[in-house]
DNA sequence: ACGAAACTTTGCACAGCCTGCAAGATCGCC
DNA sequence: GGCGATCTTGCAGGCTGTGCAAAGTTTCGT
């Protein structure tokens, strides 16, 4: 036995792989844009890749996996950061750092990330997937919450906290997607993390203590 | 033209289409329960409910949705609920109080929810259903929320109030099933709802302004 | 009670998704 | 060049979901 370890980045192979997965996915994402989910078909989108369709399914355990990129690869980096930040840091506040991190790496591949929202937006079926990719990795990040704030299993703060600061993340990637960019997703991202640390009062009930003059 | 209206209760034919379709439902949580979602088929169900698979799909777009529920109609007797409370109030505290209503329907069919709620636990994948029923009805209460506390279209509150009391509604459902219902459902919504009113604060540290000894 | 109209169930054909399996092509390394 | 590992592909097949038309059932008027 051999046991060699291919060369992870420089080999052919490797960027042949990396090539055709993307090829996949950006056929996939301009397809589906372009006429609908329902419309497209697996054996149109390798075709437009240049791979049997039996191929596809070596890339993506799914059609809609190939459309919501890997939410499990970014999933795992976060909880990987949200593990770094100091334990005295409040939950919600450490989400927030962590989550910070994982906004910069989408910022980079911005007309991809700005391409899938739009299509999950227009095609409401993938919104679901949205979650379920999520899943897995939520109950990690359930987790680690709980170690951190040293509750019970029982207690539901834990998953709650994972669960609304998800929603509230996608909320605010969405309306990223729907304004096509114009606001940087992380100031969206703030704003919609702002309003939870505030209690989700009504815009323009800025204090229930009216005592001081808000900023 | 005779434009009769049939009897929408009392008829012999609708007593029917309703035991089929209850029948089809329980079959398919019992039979999911006991074996797993990927280990039932279609076929399954429809001869446990006594009908042909192709019957099956007469009442239900897909195998999910006979496990999930008319999460459609639960969404717009919700929404109905939200209409009617007074204007004044908070849209926070008006979709837990309209939620209020729509957690006593649940209770009654207790038995019916519990499971349903096991099964989706055990079976990550119909979780997402869950979201997608609650999705074009969760747009209708985007627009009621928009309209209470009155802000433009561009405004990203309502979109976030609606996705985040969703996501906390649902986590109080499922923790509900984990303890088969120790606890009663409104218990856990009322916690998870002063949880975010609270603006999600690690517990154990009940005041942000520490100037008084914690409990 | 009879029959027409409306509705429901069912079988059949079919498209699409997705999974094993085995054969063939390609790449990495000696 | 040649061997082993990996990737691609075709094929067979099961399951989901839909359209269509035939057959069965309920409703209603006469």
């Amino acid at each position: 036995m051999t046991l060699d370890r291919p060369p992870a980045d420089g080999g052919l192979r490797d960027r042949k792989k990396r090539r055709t997965r993307t090829a996949l996915a950006t056929a996939a994402l301009r397809l589906v844009a372009e006429h609908g989910l329902d419309q497209v078909t697996v054996e149109e989108i390798s075709a437009a890749a240049d791979v049997s369709s039996r191929t596809f399914f070596n890339y993506f355990p799914s059609k809609d996996d190939a459309l919501v990129g890997d939410q499990a690869a970014l999933n795992a980096r976060f909880v990987a950061r949200l593990a770094e930040v100091p334990p005295e840091v409040p939950a919600l506040a450490a989400i927030r750092a962590a989550l910070g991190e994982v906004v910069e790496e989408l910022q980079e591949d911005r007309e991809l990330w700005l391409l899938r929202m739009d299509v999950v937006m227009r095609n409401p079926a993938l919104l679901p997937r949205l979650v379920a990719a999520g899943a897995e990795a939520e109950r990690a990040m359930t987790d680690v919450v709980a170690a951190r704030v040293g509750v019970p299993a029982d207690h539901g703060f834990p998953a709650l906290l994972t669960t609304v600061t998800g929603a509230a993340f996608r909320a605010a990637a969405l309306r990223w997607a729907a304004t096509a960019g114009a606001r940087s997703l992380a100031d969206l991202v703030d704003q919609a993390f702002d309003t939870l640390a505030a209690g989700l009062p009504d815009p323009g009930t800025p204090e229930p203590h009216p005592s001081r003059t808000p900023s």
